[in-house]
Order: structure tokens, then C-alpha cells, then sequence
DNA sequence: CGTTGGGTTGAGCTTGTTCAACCACCGTGG
DNA sequence: CCACGGTGGTTGAACAAGCTCAACCCAACG
């Protein structure tokens, strides 16, 4: 931070050596990008970086490095307990910046790439001062917050309340909505995480989730391919997801 | 919205009526009023109100109604699923601004009274753009959500890993430090929610509770008083909310 | 003085865990 | 080319944590 210090939000040197690929940028209308024009995507854009999977774009209790925004793959971001448990709290999908939440100086949770991940790179102080420097950035920012909080929210609810194979139809729709498919035909999702990744995410054990799995297929509900599902029965998918009063069942 | 209706952040008929009541105010050092000189507060300050414990302040699904900054009491916010059961995902505390998050022009989640609870009442439209204007407003409510959404990702851990007791003992904890308790002598806390209330929060039943609050009185780690705890060996607790390598243990 | 609401405890049952075997797939090296 | 070990996933059997149902206690209160 000596020679690279600066005070204002100009280009610093190993950016303006090349122009930003924004423009062909397949994020670039998400989250803080969307609202930019070409000048201002130009003057925010510094560096991308790419992951393989399995390795982390940054560790809980790191000290604070640089926040990202992923163009390409899917990050897990959770939280390890001392003893080793490991609770995925959520994943993180093209578009989305992750990174961002911090504590004391040091990086609050964990971000690992669970698939080869191509992120942009923004200097935390460079990001946080481009942020609040511009009113509609600013607004992405809080609204972000607000919709994260939210959805951990309901994953909150997922977790106290849901059978295993509640969990794991909550699951799915959950990524099904996220991949844009509200309707009630049959179509194919891909399922990019490995069961051990579901499992920390949902609180159960890789058997459990692959029990509720087998559970699923056998009510007709799913289908397993390789590195994706086949929901051949969306809203029953639905109702294992949001159970109605018919099965007065709890967790275990 | 008719009547009403003000284009400016000018005080409202109602309000103009009598001095706001922020001088004497316990939490006028809190969140949003926290950087307020007083003509700012005169400004923001609409009315009062008070709720008696088991009322609610708005329920999910309800037209969107006002924000509400708490001055006195508890109020739990929680989320019920479509066959009836509860997820309390949050106990907010005097300081703290509830009935926030809106989806869809709806409020999001519950917010009920579980003791007596007196809170200042502000109008959201004039609440957003009160603190769109200020900069150190605007600050103050991103930092508030980037904290809560902190809080829920650590709640959601402690649902998905720990066994029952673990999860108590978490409760206690985080209960503890909200009444500033750091030190490691034994000292009494107020516990003036209902075992049902600490079940929903916890993702387990009532008896549960119960139970786990026997245990940890087994170990001489608390003492229960009639809406209170004696955390009598705070090392202790802190040991069973955050489990080390000792017991490999996990969630039954 | 009986009733009501919150809390504790016990007994049996269910869910999910643990441990282990087993399978399919894949890349590597003999 | 096939044997090999490694990885990720499925399934079974025994066990334990937490749930359900029920009895019981106690304090507050009309």
C-alpha cells in the first residue's frame, strides 16, 4: 500500500496499461455494475483473476483483502467452526459480490470456488469509496444487503424447521428459481456441487442428503444425472419444499 | 396516503402537535438517531407507541406498514411456515430498528411483542427518505444490515452444526455479550423470553430446551432464577457454544 | 380454591448419524 | 491394454439425539 497508495478513484497503473473487458462482460449488467455506463464500468473495472476448484479466494480471519465480483462458476462461502463442522451459508452465483463482508479487519467468512470461478477483482477501498461516491451504487449496495439478509433468512428457516428431504426439495427449487424456471414442466438443472456441499449447506450428513435424494426418485419427483437433476415434477417438488398441513412431520 | 401526502421531509400535522420526546430518550444514542443533533431529530421523530407482550407490530404478508425503532423491550421476528411452525430468527432489542425488510410491498417476516414494548413509529416513506438524504444515515443503515446479516449467517451455523445443548449454550452466550457481559466472573442475566420462544429460535422443541437447560445447571454452569439466568462459570459456556476438538460429537 | 400457563421430567419412538461395504467412473502407470 | 487406486456416490445396520405424548409441578390469578 506505499507505492500503489492513492487518494483519489483514478486508474491506478497495472490497470489503465490495457482496456477493461467490460464491454463484453456477461456480468455487466448485474449488481454494482448494472447501472453503468461505459466511462464509469471503465473507472471501476481494475483486474479479473481466475480459480480452480477446490482452491479459496480467501480464508475466515484472513486480513482484509479485495472483494469480487464472480463473472464465471459458483463459490461456497461458510463459516468453520473450531472443531472443524463446516456450515455453507450460501452460494454464490455469476453476478453476485462476495468477499464484501468483513469483521475487525479480517474477512468474516470463507469463500472457496467449487467449480473453476473467474472473478473480478476490486481493492476493498477503491470499491467502498466508488460505492458511496454514486447515489445508484450506493442503492445496490443496500439493497443487496437487504436481499441477502433475507434469503439467509429463509435458509435460517429451512435449517430449524425441515425434515432432510424438506431441506433437500427446498434446496432444489431454491436453485431452480435462481436458474430462472418457475413453471410447472419437467426440465433439467445443473447441479454442480457435490453431495458433501449440500450436506454442509442443508445440516445433515453426505449419506442423508443422498437418502433424501433416493427419496425424491423414488416419488418420481426427480431424476439424477451426472452433474445435474431432472425435475420431471416441479410442484411436487413445491410441496415437499413448503410443506402444507398434510404431513404434520417434524426434523428429526 | 391522500391527506397525508408530502412531497418534503416537513414535520406532519400529528407530529407538529407537541415537542418530540428525543431528549430523554434511552436510545437516542442508537443506530439511525445515533449521529442526530437534535433540529435532525425534531425532524425525524414522528410518534410513539406501546404493545403489550403476544401483540404484534405486523405480521408477514401485511401491507406494508411503518418502520418501527424499538425503545423499550423485546420483540422477536420470526418467519411461519405454511403448516404452522414457527422460526424465530431474531430477538431485537432497545436501539434496534424491526420491521424493515419488505418483499413485494409486503412486510417480510413477524414481528411480535414478547414483553411489553414501547417504539418509536416511522412513516417508510418518509423513514427512506429521511436517511437517503443523509449521508450518515445512509451509512448507518448499510452498516446495519451488513451486521444483522453477519448475526443471521452466525445463527444459521449454530442451527446447521450443533447438537442442542451446543445451541443453548450459544443462545446464552450471544445473550450475554448483547448486556455487554465479557469478563469471566459469574454474574445474572435476564432471560424474559418463554422456553417456547428460545425453541423456535433454537430449531428444537420445548422440552428440549428444557432439558439442555438442565444439563448445563447439571455441569454448575448456570443457576436458573424465575425470568433469569446465574451464568455461573461463563469459561464454561463459552467452551460448549463453541465446541473445540473435544467432543467430536455432532447433532443427533 | 380451582384453573391456567409456563416449566420439568420420564418412556417409547423416529430421524438422522455413524461406520462400513460396495459401486461406477476416471486417470495413471506398468 | 488392463490393473490399480482415488474420488464421489449409494445403501445397509446399529445406535443415539431429539421428538412425541403424557404426567406432574408450581406460581399467578380470578
Amino acid at each position: 500500500m506505499s507505492a500503489a497508495k492513492r487518494s483519489s478513484l483514478t486508474p491506478d497503473s497495472r490497470r489503465s496499461a490495457k482496456a477493461p473487458p467490460c464491454g463484453s462482460c456477461p456480468v455487466k449488467t448485474h449488481n454494482v455494475c448494472q447501472p453503468l455506463e461505459a466511462d464509469r464500468q471503465q473507472e471501476l473495472y481494475e483486474s479479473r483473476q481466475s480459480w480452480s476448484k477446490g482452491q479459496f479466494l480467501y480464508r475466515a480471519g484472513d486480513p482484509l483483502g479485495p472483494i469480487f465480483k464472480i463473472i464465471i462458476g459458483i463459490i461456497a462461502v461458510s463459516k468453520r467452526l473450531p472443531d472443524g463442522r463446516r456450515q455453507v451459508l450460501d452460494f454464490f452465483f455469476p453476478g453476485e459480490i462476495c468477499g464484501y463482508l468483513e469483521t475487525d479487519g479480517h474477512y468474516t467468512f470463507e469463500g472457496e470456488a467449487i467449480t473453476p470461478v473467474t472473478a473480478c477483482v476490486f481493492t476493498r477501498a477503491r470499491f467502498k469509496a466508488f460505492t458511496a461516491a454514486h447515489d445508484d451504487l450506493t442503492e445496490i449496495v443496500r439493497a443487496t444487503l437487504a436481499w441477502k439478509l433475507e434469503s439467509v433468512s429463509h435458509h435460517t428457516a429451512v435449517l430449524g424447521q425441515l425434515s432432510a428431504v424438506e431441506r433437500l426439495a427446498a434446496f432444489l427449487r431454491w436453485l431452480d428459481i435462481r436458474h430462472g424456471n418457475h413453471g410447472d414442466k419437467p426440465h433439467t438443472l445443473p447441479l454442480p456441487m457435490t453431495r458433501d456441499d449440500i450436506a454442509d449447506y442443508l445440516g445433515v450428513r453426505m449419506e442423508t442428503v443422498s437418502r433424501a435424494f433416493s427419496e425424491l426418485r423414488r416419488h418420481k419427483i426427480i431424476e439424477l444425472g451426472e452433474t445435474c437433476v431432472r425435475v420431471l415434477d416441479p410442484a411436487g417438488l413445491a410441496a415437499f419444499a413448503d410443506p402444507e398441513a398434510a404431513s404434520p412431520r417434524k426434523r428429526g
